[in-house]
DNA sequence: CAATTTTTGGCAACCGGTTGACAAACGCCC
DNA sequence: GGGCGTTTGTCAACCGGTTGCCAAAAATTG
């Protein structure tokens, strides 16, 4: 490049390779070896293979070790054995709060198995989404894909090469874990029909979104079954301002009660048609999706249809982890339960005056 | 251990070390090396020092690693140049929303100069932190300790080895990302003066917190400003809970305006005190802190002196990333503005009655 | 006490890149 | 065409662990 040629003068602070930032390099196996008076290799087997030195040796590198205080380098521990104890999770949008409890869950689950957790998100881009998942699969033990954007073939081809678990999304000959809709809804359902309503609008989530397709088979079902009329409406976006624009909508449809596909747009629809004068839930009763942090902070708190996400996170790391192990089932699919949380925002439909 | 002795027992699917789970290893620079006819080295330095060779064998090498559809191993080039591209972030509770937007903002700069992020949390402990950090640093070019409970020494002790940034506290000699209170606070306690109140009290947060110490600090200087009596309260611990349990010592003290250290506090103590049957802000008026996602959920939408937490998450990568690029101060401090989100929580007292 | 089995530790190759030193090849000028 | 400086590519050592194989040492047995 265009750097002067003196060569002393190129090292300003001069980190020696080696030197983290200022005294001493790290300590490593070879130097634990010549403190306790043994092989290198001796000192690896102590440090990973529990039993294969003798009890004294064991003792004297430990002790070597504690001195030094050495770590391993991990690096040179995965060169050779490709293992790393990291896995990864990749999140359709970190700015969703619905990913928020599912990066806890995993991160809960791998802090206690001993493993690291690395987070990337795809932005709602199938495309980003693989790019992201293919840089992490180098470094990576296994990978856990939440919502995915894309395709169910470039999940198998990803699964090909390492462990992968998928949440919220069923894709054919990998391990799932898939929130079962029907127990949520159906009581979602059958409380609004108790409540004397009997036209139930639905708005959906992203095309994309397994998900979404999942929730309005659900609440046809349901309503099917209650004999209510389901009618869907199209959402722009799957957050608060989405919810905000699809208030119209709602109104023109002469629903009732509307189901909405996550509680964020739950959320804005009804702060858009409160804003309007509307009373909830005398005039028009709102169940979102999820239970998200927060749904109970509006006023009437949001009745929802909780997905246990810590769960799926968790469930997911295990389901991983279990495979990583050699245990665990490469194709089983994890169904969690969903449940009504009914709260203040439906209710009794009061009569129009 | 436990384990039986027949060793051909052991491997069920017998995962072949390299072959990652099917079928070929990985193409590696000497596979490429062959296809192009030329040295491994040269593959090396056309692969990772532009200009360093020939147009014309360039382009041979990209041709062949295309073809082998090949991927650097990221092991093998941190173990002899200790780079990893990568950087950690330590919160202190992933529950917490606050930290959300803090990784968000820590995420997307990562991802836009090219470096994974890696996740891990503290569960409050400065014990557990520090365990987390160490063993953190071996993988990573630098961290982010958000909110960090360990010891300013501790710190500086971690900061010695890579370049470390601190996000909501000061540390001298380690570069800081601190929200500068004093801006969103005196407006809050102006506004609050302008309505007629004369008693504030402040709901503190974590004894260990340095933030929460600087808050107090600025609420006491702006009603000493503005003559009013500032009261300080403890909490049990920062959450909704927290704020639930300190609101009978809030109706105890007299002060018809309440600060808290964060908005879930003030998110709790306002469930609690509504639930009690007192009108917000009519009766008393309440002022959280962060703004949180969700803080415009609750009736009436919360007023709070918002930090610009994402800004925080960003400025503090990037200022990590600058000094692992060798530019950027090493003992910087960026102080983010704070401002005054009036929303509905706060107001006008209303005479008795 | 010798013969045999089991432990235990050492040797050396290997994982897949990076990099300093050096020599061959090249372009340029007189 | 010889002398000189610059590219460009090669060699070989190295990063720090892991592991198969073997021999020495220790424990067990007849």
């Amino acid at each position: 490049m265009t750097e002067p040629k003196t060569p002393d003068a190129a090292a300003p602070t001069g980190p020696a390779k080696k030197h983290p930032r200022d005294g001493k390099p790290h300590a490593t196996i070879y130097d634990i070896a010549r403190v306790a008076g043994v092989n290198p290799s001796t000192v690896s087997r102590a440090l990973s293979k529990p039993g294969r030195v003798s009890a004294k040796t064991q003792k004297l590198i430990e002790d070597a070790a504690a001195e030094l205080n050495y770590q391993v380098n991990p690096f040179a521990r995965a060169l050779p054995t490709g293992r790393t104890n990291t896995f990864g999770l990749i999140v359709a949008d970190i700015t969703n709060p619905t990913f928020f409890d599912i990066i806890r869950g995993a991160q809960t689950t791998a802090t206690v198995r001993d493993y690291t957790l690395v987070l990337a998100e795809s932005a709602e881009s199938g495309a980003t989404e693989l790019t992201a998942a293919r840089r992490m699969m180098a470094t990576v033990d296994g990978l856990i894909l939440a919502s995915p954007r894309m395709d169910d073939d470039d999940i198998r081809v990803l699964a090909r090469d390492k462990p992968v678990v998928v949440i919220n999304r069923e894709v054919d000959g990998v391990p799932c874990v898939v929130p079962d809709v029907h127990k949520g809804i159906s009581e979602a359902v059958r409380s609004l029909a108790a409540n004397g309503h009997t036209k139930v609008a639905f708005v959906a989530g992203p095309q994309q979104s397994w998900m979404s397709a999942r929730r309005w088979e659900g609440v046809q079902a349901a309503c099917e079954w209650s004999r209510l009329e389901a009618v869907r409406l199209e959402s722009t976006k799957p957050t608060v301002d989405g919810g905000r624009q699809v208030a119209r909508d709602v109104r023109a449809s002469g629903a009732t009660a509307v189901l909405t596909y996550n509680d964020l747009l739950a959320i804005g629809l009804m702060q858009e048609l409160q804003a309007a004068g509307m009373v909830v839930p005398d005039q028009i009763s709102i169940v979102g999706f999820d239970d998200i942090f927060g749904a109970d902070f509006t006023t009437p708190p949001l009745t929802t249809v909780r997905s246990p996400l810590g769960e799926c996170g968790s469930g997911a790391a295990t389901l991983l982890l279990d495979l990583l192990h050699g245990t665990g089932d490469p194709a089983a699919t994890l169904r969690v339960e969903t449940e009504l949380v009914l709260r203040g925002s439906s209710g009794r439909l009061l009569p129009a005056g």
